[in-house]
RNA sequence: GCAGCUGUGGCGGAACUGGCAGACGCACAGGACUUAAAAUCCUGCGGUACUUAAAUACCGUGCCGGUUCGAUUCCGGCCAGCUGCACCA
């Protein structure tokens, strides 16, 4: 009889939406498992197949966790503010919130199709009031503890549209839209002091179980340095440009500096620069240029001199000229470089360019090492010592950091400083369909957060969402709504226009699944210190350096104002690889290659599209998508159905087939605590070739068989189940154990090389002493063959594992 | 450009901590069943050479080199691809 996926799969999942079979337990007593997953931004495409990769392998996770008896929260959300939605509301004339809803119900019914197991009851939407009043509440909390403020940022602003465009939207430096030029325009904006936590966000990673590529990129994206910042006199005045070097020690070296475009210098100085326009032209040509476009257009590097002013090396007491490129970024550091072209690559390559000269002051104490600094720079720090430097010279690049620092610091011309690539967190979108931003500007007192009570400050439901002139928020046209008092002093005051942007929701979204219906708090003590943290959170490596950082970062704060028990939200990250195109190309829709969930759920149903996609590869690494190969998985799925026939009463069919039993456990078991799901479906397969081979299913076998399948295939094995007479659901039976003494083979087949190469193969008992071995080794007419003229200079044993003979 | 990752048969991939490379699946080929086809079940399946066959030898994990009795695995140098780069989420 074939397996009618449809009835069965809405019959499972009728029962379990129903029922709530998988909602978390209201006991505290038990021990608890939290399991999360990126919630969806619920775009209009629909569910893409990347979703279910990662939510069905948490589901697995989380399943099995139930049946070792924990109390599992697996909840689900929506994420939907955000750009998209806005842009097709302004182009279709459709309320944002109206295909919001649209795409969430969409969605919703999606997920159900693909049987997850999730607590529905904690559903939560970041657009519903009752989510963003604690996100405008965390926002108010940050403002008072001084990690917002206000400062003037640059916006993408297209000159055609006249709007403020998302970097996503700037293509080749023009509007993806109308095509028109986009420059950088400043703006004021609200900004969140990130910065201010750099230290703890990387110390604090040492705490959690984080994969080790997620910790490194968050480590490389906060790019912690050590060096100084150093101040050169400009030749003639008591103005200084400061630096920041991360190497003080080749300060004799340093030759010529740079200032970035936006240098404050240039502005001061102006009047005794002698080739302004030049300098100014270069300007606008770098106000063109995001600093992504700058840092990779670096290979051809370009510059102009700020001619009429010197600085003065403070170690040499020479002049030396000030460039401004814009490889120096005005958001590193202090905006200016002090350039030592003999010894750092980007230097150098500008230097060559401009004809710039060259001062070696580091040479290898390595003999062998020759460096010709004109053919390239020696950057090599290990073997690096001073030369040509002063009281610098014949030390270690290392010594020589610390004593020059020292000096410097003595002399008042420098000082010891940390630095750290991370940016502030601009926080200000001049969007619609985003959180507003609870601030009110008065004449009189300034910036002033609204009272807490007066939270959720609405999103005013207004019918002209287009974007405002100049790169204005579109609230700002509603004055009806931006007119308002101030609730310090009571008079007049203009409400802040400007919205969050998405990460601010999803920067604390797993914790309201904890408590998700609170109206007093965004989550009660005893939720928050029961739940906390979340125990294994997994989500795309794209997340890693933003929206990660952004909540470890909430989650930090909260920390410290005393609302969350934890110093960390997630005990453990890992991340799931993308899914591609058959063709091996990123999925799109002007590709072609996109594969809609819902197609796949009509053809073979739920359980062979889990299974698919837990089989397709590694989890951690992209996989393409293949039609064959998911035929493969529905005719794996069709023969376990079909087994049901093959079911004995009785013993095991053999003292063999029983260890290949407790071996399966144990593979399946450990390879689902280790995300290795593709050879947890390999194992099964091996299995079920098994059992047809022997066709002798006996009951409890195949009963441990559906069960350890059921996380991966939870409607077919649940009704298999029911249908060989078992009274409670798989759902509700603790998960199979094994038999470590039954998992060993005792007789076992061991390589023997001669030179490291295979030459035959023995079977030996476990654990047999060395010279047993030996002559089973020596006794193999193949062997012989091999040594036969031959001198036997060494044999190698590993204990049950090789024999290795090497000869001359 | 910077950062992180990946590279194994015709294809997706497996290989514990340096120890038999290619588990499992797809595709393909052969067989069984069938009037026939599909489905299903069984068998084979990295390459080259030799051979009726069994077997055997050599080559083989992106490229070049190193360490080691032994390297897909460790080290150095390259090449190619993927992802992120702060206003897509």
């Amino acid at each position: 009889m074939a397996y009618n996926f449809k009835e069965i799969e809405k019959k499972w999942q009728n029962k379990w939406y129903t029922e709530g079979t998988f909602y978390a337990k209201e006991d505290n007593t038990k021990k608890k498992w939290y399991g999360l997953i990126e919630f969806p931004y619920p775009s209009g495409q629909g569910l893409h197949v990347g979703h279910p990769r990662s939510y069905t392998a948490l589901d697995i996770v989380a399943r099995k966790k139930r049946m070792d008896g924990y109390n599992v929260l697996y909840p689900i959300g929506f994420d939907a503010f955000g750009l998209p939605a806005e842009n097709y509301a302004i182009k279709n004339h459709v309320h944002p919130k109206i295909t919001t809803e649209k795409n969430v119900n969409h969605f919703r019914e999606q997920l159900k199709a693909l049987g997850f197991s999730f607590d529905w009851s904690r559903e939560v939407n970041t657009t519903d009031p009752n989510y963003y009043k604690w996100t405008q509440w965390i926002f108010i909390q940050l403002y008072k503890h001084g990690l917002a403020y206000k400062a003037t940022m640059p916006i993408n602003f297209c000159t055609g549209c006249k709007v403020g465009l998302a970097n996503e939207e700037v293509v080749n430096g023009v509007c993806e839209r109308c095509g028109s030029p986009v420059v950088q325009k400043e703006k004021s904006q609200w900004m969140l002091k990130i910065t201010e936590y750099a230290q703890r966000l990387i110390d604090d990673l040492d705490e959690v179980n984080f994969l080790d590529k997620i910790k490194a990129q968050q480590i490389n994206w906060i790019g912690r340095s050590e060096g100084a910042e150093v101040k050169f006199k400009i030749a003639g005045h008591e103005k200084e440009l400061t630096v920041y070097t991360t190497r003080p020690d080749t300060l004799f070296g340093a030759t010529y500096m740079v200032v970035a475009p936006e240098h404050p210098l240039i502005k001061e100085l102006e009047s005794e620069i002698t080739n302004l326009d030049d300098v100014k032209e270069y300007q606008r040509q770098a106000s063109l240029k995001s600093d992504f476009e700058r840092s990779e257009l670096n290979k051809d590097k370009t510059g102009v001199e700020l001619k009429g002013i010197k600085a003065i090396n403070p170690l040499t007491g020479t002049e030396i000229p000030i460039w401004v490129s814009d490889y120096v970024l005005i958001t590193y550091g202090t905006g200016a470089i002090m350039a030592v072209p003999a010894h750092d690559d980007r230097d150098w390559e500008f230097a060559k360019k401009f004809n710039l000269p060259l001062i070696q002051v580091i040479a290898s104490n390595d003999k062998n090492v020759t460096c010709d600094i004109e053919k390239e720079p020696f950057t090599d720090v290990a073997t690096g010592m001073l030369v040509n430097s002063g009281f610098l010279t014949g030390l270690s690049v290392e010594d020589a950091k610390k004593k020059v620092i020292d000096y410097l610091e003595e002399k008042g011309i420098g000082i010891r400083k940390v630095n750290y690539k991370l940016r502030d967190w601009v926080f200000s979108r001049q969007r619609y369909w985003g959180e507003p931003i609870p601030m009110v500007h008065c004449e009189k007192c300034g910036w002033v957060p609204l009272p807490e009570d007066e939270l959720p400050l609405v999103l005013p439901d207004v019918e002209d969402y287009e974007p405002g002139e100049n790169g204005e928020s579109p609230l700002a046209k509603h004055t009806e709504w931006t007119h308002t008092t101030c609730p310090h002093c009571g008079g007049p005051a203009i409400r802040e226009t400007d919205t969050m942007p998405q990460w601010a929701g999803s920067s604390w979204y797993y914790l309201r699944y904890m408590d998700p219906h609170n109206d007093k708090a965004l989550a009660s003590k005893e939720a928050l210190e029961y739940w906390s943290p979340v125990d294994w959170y997994n989500g795309g490596m794209e997340h890693t350096t933003l929206h990660l950082l952004y909540s470890r970062f909430w989650h930090k704060f909260l920390y410290d104002i005393g609302v969350v028990p934890t110093k960390e939200p997630y005990g453990k990250r890992t991340s799931h690889g993308m899914i591609l195109g058959s063709n091996g190309e990123k999925m799109s829709k002007s590709k072609g290659n996109v594969i809609n969930p819902d197609d796949i759920v009509n053809e073979f149903g739920a359980d062979t599209f889990r299974v698919y996609e837990m089989f397709m590869g590694p989890f951690d690494q992209t996989a393409p998508w293949s039609m064959e190969s998911i035929r493969g998985c529905a005719k794996f799925l069709d023969r376990v159905w079909n087994m049901q026939d093959m079911v004995v009463d009785g013993d095991s069919y053999s003292s063999e087939f029983e260890k290949m039993m407790h071996q399966s456990i144990k593979k399946v078991t450990n390879d689902i605590e280790d995300m290795k799901f593709n050879t947890a479906v390999a194992t099964f397969m091996s299995m079920t070739n098994e059992f047809y081979r022997v066709k002798h299913i006996n009951k409890a076998e195949f009963n441990t068989f559906l069960q350890l399948l059921n996380p991966f295939a939870p409607h077919m094995t649940e009704e298999i189940y029911q249908k060989l007479g078992n009274v409670k659901t798989i759902a509700e039976i603790p998960w199979p154990t094994y038999d470590e003494a039954k998992t060993i083979e005792n007789v076992i087949e061991i390589p023997v090389q001669v030179n490291g190469k295979l030459r035959s193969t023995i079977k030996i008992a476990l654990d047999s002493p060395e010279v047993e071995v030996k002559e089973l080794v020596h006794a193999n007419t193949q062997v012989q063959n091999s040594l036969d003229g031959k001198t036997i200079i060494k044999e190698i044993y590993v204990k049950n594992k090789i024999y290795n003979i090497v000869v001359k």
